[in-house]
DNA sequence: GAGCTAGGCTAACAAACGTTAGTTTGCGTG
DNA sequence: CACGCAAACTAACGTTTGTTAGCCTAGCTC
């Protein structure tokens, strides 16, 4: 059995749809346990406490999000085109790592404050990203926003589609983005 | 000391500041008891345990909240007007109580589940309202939406403002749901 | 085959938790 | 003034929680 080489992964996975679906603190060390097939001792072998666990969650979750942002808008040069990209990738992102950002967002509170620092300075760096490209096409004449900080913040949060989206709904996440993408992209064309 | 007569409300006020910034579970009644400046066991004479507080928090904001859009809507004859009254409606009520929208948000699973009925049910008639607000848009051609559906949840999800809306900020609540407001009219009016 | 390690187990601890019991205090009313 | 009640208190309960200690076993290495 110790051939399994997948517990970790495991822990992780089980952790995340808990911390998810009841939060951090709700979630005991035992009921992870069983929903892994381990006892509730044997879980330290793999993190050093509780906190690791939701850390690595929050973090490489977060990291691996902005490193895959950056790659999805590099070589494409139109402003649109990047605007549309990171939109897109943000529906997709949530629904390839199901929970993942809601607990970020939600358990943040719960995360030491060293890590907690971390998780908002990766959450500004994207963030950076998109008011950089709206400022861009604001430059370029393509749009007119007078106040882009909250029409960003706007788009973000028309994105967080995780607590309703159904992976056996009639739609894909490509294809929600690309939705809101659309939509977007027609009110930046008619903004003054 | 008995003639204050707001220790309820005093209760339920402390309680949603900190089920918002710790969850439900995380808040202990004795944080709470002494975030309201009395003991423990005292919060026992204004609710019968833990639970009822949070319920009294959810379902009186989202009943309140539902009350209200019903009243902004009542005798506005054009389908835009309305629509851009239930957007500012939503961002200025998490403005106006804060915490609540997001506790309903997070803290559902915390809920019993006859609660947690009555606030999802609460919720459903909320978005009935905007479902029959886009397609009345629609039947009258100032829109053509493929999936309104998805645009309704994603026009929620924009207004969730909660998170970052700050009191003393430049913008106030009604600015900035005109923001929105305008913004979403605009891609309406130019969708297909 | 001896020895090490990874990864599981059982049992237990100390702290924290929601809640209850019983008491005290001060105000308003008959 | 006696009484009742609202609202606070102190003290304690039983449970749950995160975590630790110590043991066992299978598989790999020398």
């Amino acid at each position: 059995m110790s051939g399994e080489r997948r517990t970790e992964a495991r822990i992780l996975e089980v952790a995340s749809r808990l911390f998810y679906e009841r939060g951090y603190k709700a979630t005991t060390m035992r009921a992870l346990a069983k929903g892994v097939g381990i006892e509730a001792s044997s879980l330290y072998h793999h993190f050093s406490d509780k906190q690791a666990i939701l850390v690595r969650i929050c973090l490489d979750g977060m990291q691996g999000f902005y490193q895959e942002a950056l790659e999805r808008i590099e070589g494409v040069d139109d402003v649109r085109e990047r605007l549309r990209a990171l939109i897109v990738w943000q529906v997709v992102a949530e629904a390839r790592h199901p929970y993942a950002g809601r607990i970020a967002d939600e358990q943040m509170h719960a995360l030491n404050p060293k890590s907690r620092k971390q998780l908002i300075a990766l959450r500004e760096d994207f963030e950076a990203l998109i008011d950089d490209l709206l400022g861009e096409g604001q430059t370029q004449g393509i749009w007119h926003l007078s106040h882009p900080r909250v029409i960003r913040l706007g788009l973000i949060g028309m994105c967080k589609v995780e607590h309703w989206y159904d992976k056996k709904g009639a739609l894909t996440a490509e294809q929600i983005g690309e939705i809101y993408a659309t939509f977007i992209l027609q009110a930046l064309a008619y903004s003054r």
